[in-house]
DNA sequence: CTGTTAGCGCTTTCAG
DNA sequence: CTGAAAGCGCTAACAG
């Protein structure tokens, strides 16, 4: 590819005089600009960002290298990825992502990471959980997006799962569902217990006791299965006639299950049973038939702000709770 | 960060030594060796890929470009720029991605992406269509992944969707159902055009009439609306027990709203009605109740081959139709 | 306003 | 087996 000498060459001056063209143009005659900048032109000539990068210089702009984990799992949630990276470019800085598919990342593609002298790192995982962040990268400004360290003083965006359940939780009391049954997702999970801590504050508030609310928590292995039968044990239980008016799953997914075996009991949404999801899966809750409230996971919002908390250089070591909106749609 | 000089000082020998303790160890003197790692180690140095890069040497690998269509609309599909990835890094190339949101790409992104100064070129689109390719990008190594271009000499790795509908209905027809019903993709798209053949294709060999299926084409805008409006007119026009034994869906989205539909409608899949989708997407076409049934669209083969078409270095510019495997479920 | 010099981090080439 | 010199593409600092 070309390179500045080729372009100097071309117009008759010094490579100093090309870089001046393309940095400082203000700087530069503009005749001399104008035979630059069209022999630029026809050279097709962009310069180098390695080298500049070599140098040091504010010219490349800077770059923040990311460390993705749980793409292939949660494809959905590359919001979160294209939302690192727009903010960035946004921001004259450019982003280079690395998909990790085990935790912590092996030494090569950490040392694959520093090669590119980053100027920041987000380690971003898509499903809450903590991470263990590698003490090599402790060295450069560092953020978490969408998840937890095992160290305290790391800034992480993460949803606020709690809030946003009790919010959701709240609104369907007020909308006068009071017997609620809970497919819950996995026990040991993070969101799980920060969920239930947002169920819990919600029933208090409206008097209803914990006890009153029926629990089942799904294992990891098999959602699908769990969600059917649990949905059955309780239809048959009661004859077919759900003793629940309001159904809170612990994920979309539960939630997709759930509706296909009510409907197919013959029951109505929400007349019947109103249903309320979490996550808000990009393209998919809008199908749902109707079309599913849920609680959604601010994989754009976390993104940009971990991005903005590198670029404005913010110094606030501790977690950074992101609000969970409420997606009212037909559900309920 | 540290340097190669670093490294040196502090193993006590010249910077070209601890370039060849890392590139060519065979060459350096054991004790030497040791030393420099020992360097290396300490201070966690690891090569800067600009510098390298800069250099023109071997030494580096070599860079893929990719720019990124669809990733925003298409969210599930991500699998194929995971494949890019993982097939490069398995090869010692590197990736970098660029998700672009119109086309053709805007120059500012184009220049990026040079500015990289990639070996090769990955022009990759999560549904089928036809690309303009910027002239500029034609300079380097170039493919196109899951699109076509508006040029004939480019090589390009789509689905072969004309041969996954007809596999998928020609199992369908030879577990004997006979009345299908279609609701397709937008006439205009190019999946659409290529899948009408295919199905044409498997109707003429066993010798039903064209005339005989009904088909509706869903419109871009309210894919949801329309499907819902079509189920409910055939349905009714035969008193509720639908006139079709297989309905056919331009892609798993409609067929997730099918089923619903016909779920609350008391009809049992595939007993009454079985049904066929298109795309498998990830993480949701196992959860329909039961499982759909689907053809897949190969977004990680169409990466891996797009891919290594560049590695490779093959010289074959035109149209590579990567097959869509027919994932068969419990919807048929 | 423009050019020269020097150096970023690395590696190829050539000498020891 | 090891080192010195030179240069990749670019730009900061200085000189003209």
């Amino acid at each position: 590819m070309a390179s500045v000498k080729d372009v100097a060459r071309l117009a008759g001056v010094s490579p100093m005089t090309v870089s001046r063209a393309l940095n400082t143009p203000e700087k530069v005659n503009p005749e001399t600009l104008a035979r630059v900048l069209q022999a630029v032109e026809r050279l097709n000539y962009v310069p180098s960002l390695s080298a500049r990068q070599i140098r040091g210089g504010t010219s490349g702009g800077k770059t923040i290298g990311v460390l993705a984990f749980d793409t292939a799992t949660t494809p959905f949630a590359v919001e979160m990825l294209l939302s690192l990276e727009q903010t960035a470019r946004e921001h004259g800085w450019s982003v280079f992502i690395l998909n990790v598919f085990e935790t912590p990342p092996c030494p090569q593609v950490i040392d694959l990471l520093l090669s590119h002298r980053p100027d920041g790192i987000i380690f971003s995982a898509m499903q809450l959980r903590v991470l263990q962040v590698p003490a090599v990268l402790r060295d450069k400004p560092l953020v978490l997006s969408g998840c937890l360290s095992t160290e305290a003083d790391i800034a992480c965006y993460v949803p606020d799962d709690e809030e946003g359940q009790y919010c959701a939780v709240k609104q369907a009391l007020e909308r006068g569902y009071r017997r609620p049954l809970c497919i819950n997702l996995p026990r040991h999970s993070l969101a799980s217990t920060l969920r239930q801590q947002g169920l819990q504050r919600a029933l208090t508030e409206a008097g209803i006791p914990l006890e009153a609310v029926p629990q089942y928590d799904i294992s990891a292995d098999d959602a699908y299965g769990e969600t059917l039968d649990e949905l059955r044990r309780r239809l048959s239980a009661s004859n077919g006639k759900p003793d629940f008016d309001l159904l809170i799953c612990g994920n979309d997914r539960i939630a997709l299950v759930a509706y296909q075996y009510l409907l197919g009991c013959g029951l109505r949404i929400p007349e019947d049973v109103a249903v309320l999801g979490y996550d808000n899966m990009v393209g998919v809750a809008e199908l749902f038939y109707p079309p599913l409230t849920t609680v959604q996971l601010p994989y754009y919002e976390m993104g940009r702000r971990a991005t903005l908390h590198l670029i404005k250089e913010k110094h606030e070591p501790f977690i950074h709770r992101v609000p969970c909106p409420v997606i009212s749609r037909q559900s309920w």
